[in-house]
DNA sequence: CTTCTACATAGGAATTATTATCATATAGTA
DNA sequence: TACTATATGATAATAATTCCTATGTAGAAG
C-alpha cells in the first residue's frame, strides 16, 4: 500500500463520482477495508471490521455493497471457500492460491506472463469482462502440519 | 459422449471400487446425470433430474454427494453464478465461460495449450490439486438481445 | 437559498441456497 | 449372523439473496 488511507478514500470517492454512483460512507468504509487487507475476507469478516467505524451498518448492506461494487468492477469475488465467498479489491491482474485446509487465499503476481490470456475459442463466445484463475490445493504450512500429525 | 450409459455407470462403479468408496445408487445416478449434461447444473437442477430415477432422494444427499465426489475429485464446482454453485464432471482440462446475464456456463476446450500452466510462484506456495479458470462476461446471445432492446 | 420531487441507497424481514448435525439404515467383512 | 464403517435423510443452523420500506442526496423549481 503506497497510498495513504486518506488518498485512498478520496480516490475511491472520485472514482464513484466518475462512474456516476454515490460514494456513501458505507461504500467508502467497505472498500477501504477490503483494499487494506490481503486476506481476501468473507462478507462476515468485512462486516465485523466495518462495524468498528459504522456501528449501525447491517450485514445485509455489506453483502449488497460488495455485489454492487462487483457489478461496477471495483471489487470482485475471488472464490468460494468452505461455503463462504471471498472478496478482493486488487485490480491488477493476478491469480489466487486457495488452501482448502486453512481456507487461506493468497495472491500470486506472476512475473512472466502477468495477465492470463484467454484462448481464441473464448473470444468467440462473447465479451469477456473479468478473468478468475484459481489454484486449489494445500499450502506448505498445512502440508507441514499434516506431516507432523502422522 | 462415446461411452454408453451402462458402460458409464459400470466404469463409475469400478472407479469407486478402486478408490475404496461405495458406488451407491445415489452416487451412480448423480454422477451419471452430471456426466450426461454440458449445462453445468446447480445442485437443485440435478436434484430435479435425479428424482425421476430415485424419487425418495433428498436434496441434502445431492449436496453431500457432490461435496463428497468433489473431495475425491470425481466432480468439481465450476463456479457460483447468481448465488448457485454449478458443477461439472468433465475431468479433461478446460476453461469455463460464464455469462452473468443468462447464467450459462460454457466449456472451452482450448486447442493450443490444453491445460493451464500455473506459474512458478504458485508452486512455491504449496501443492496444487486443481485449477479453475473462469472467464466472466456476457455471451453473444445476450449481447444480441440487449442490442435489440435498445 | 429553500423547498419539492425523483431516485439511489440503506436497513429490516423474509426467502432461498448451502452446510452441519444426528439418528437410522445399509454394505462390506469376519 | 454380528460387527464395523460408511451413507442416507430429516432436522437444524448458517450463508446469501430478494423484497419492501424508509431515508437521504441531487437536481429542479420557486
Amino acid at each position: 500500500m503506497i497510498l495513504t488511507e486518506d488518498k485512498n478514500v478520496e480516490s475511491f470517492v472520485n472514482l464513484c463520482r466518475k462512474l456516476g454512483i454515490r460514494g456513501t460512507p458505507q461504500r467508502v468504509v467497505i472498500f477501504k477495508e477490503l483494499s487494506a487487507t490481503q486476506e481476501h475476507p468473507a462478507a462476515e469478516t468485512i462486516y465485523e471490521s466495518v462495524k468498528k467505524t459504522l456501528p449501525t451498518i447491517s450485514l445485509n448492506t455489506v453483502y449488497k455493497t460488495l455485489a454492487f461494487l462487483e457489478l461496477r468492477r471495483l471489487v470482485w469475488t475471488v472464490a468460494t471457500v468452505g461455503g463462504r465467498a471471498r472478496y478482493d479489491a486488487t485490480t491488477s491482474p493476478h491469480y489466487h492460491f486457495i488452501c482448502h485446509s486453512c481456507k487461506s487465499v493468497t495472491d500470486i503476481f506472476s512475473k512472466g506472463d502477468g495477465a492470463f490470456c484467454p484462448p481464441k475459442e473464448a473470444m468467440k463466445l462473447g465479451a469477456i469482462k473479468t478473468v478468475n484463475v484459481q489454484l486449489h490445493g494445500m499450502c506448505n504450512c498445512c502440508i507441514q502440519k499434516k506431516e507432523n500429525k502422522n
